[in-house]
DNA sequence: TTTTGTTTGCTAATTTTTTAGCATGAGGCT
DNA sequence: AGCCTCATGCTAAAAAATTAGCAAACAAAA
């Protein structure tokens, strides 16, 4: 079971979940490669068992080695992440936040249809 | 001159800096009452001179007390911080990242119909 | 079989972060 | 004036995070 911790990562837990978000799953070294300011290896490895001791990853065996990934479904992950900015950065306001998405970014013809769409049932579905 | 730091936060660091973005604006004793396992008030001084001295955020003086704010403007904040989001979870997809909002959050109909429209403002500035 | 390379587990030291405490100054009130 | 309150600056202690190093296991290569 995982044992009691704060909520927030610290400094390296925090990048090295990160790394494990991007890549869905990844051994020590690959992490490490990931690393901007790299520690050694075996600091990679020791905060990894730390983080799967908190509960914020877990790993699989492959073969001789660890692969580790994120202990929280990437959707559920997605999910906090969003809402944190949202609701740090846009007041709690999802629509200033999309607004901004929209607005700051370039977004291909077919990939403005599929939004226009999800808008569309939106729309319906909130009646 | 801010001093040269890492470039992540460490993990106060990050809480008190998202309290700041949070209220714009914020006195010791303000940024104390927003942090849910809060230390001592002179700890959240500190804290705020380092941040300070690091570059992340600045202080007015207003009467005796000194108001804290983030250094960088929020707008490039709220940037910044959806682009972390969107490349760490979204595999860099904007238009992911808005799907997912949109679907995942019930917006109102203004909301709706405004979005509608900035998205086919988008689409014809991209022709 | 011996050697070499790559892994893990664990421990302990170092470094950084986090914290509290104390001295000081300014303003307001009696 | 004297006192209380609330602020700051600074320092140093305590706690937590980060790191490296070493022994052991195992597989593959020589």
């Amino acid at each position: 079971m995982p044992k009691p911790s704060p909520v927030t990562l610290t400094r390296r837990e925090r990048e090295i979940m990160d790394i494990l978000y991007r890549r869905g799953r990844a051994t020590a070294a690959e992490v490490l490669e990931d690393l901007a300011e790299p520690p050694s290896y075996s600091a990679v490895r020791a905060l990894l068992r730390l983080l799967e001791e908190h509960g914020h990853a877990k790993h699989v065996q492959d073969g001789p080695r660890y692969v580790y990934m994120p202990a929280v479904a990437r959707s559920d992950a997605r999910r906090s992440a969003i809402a944190h900015v949202v609701s740090t950065f846009f007041e709690g306001s999802v629509a200033e936040a999309v607004a901004t998405l929209v607005e700051r970014s370039t977004l291909s013809k077919p990939e403005l249809n599929r939004l226009a769409q999800l808008i569309e049932r939106a729309k319906k579905e909130g009646r």
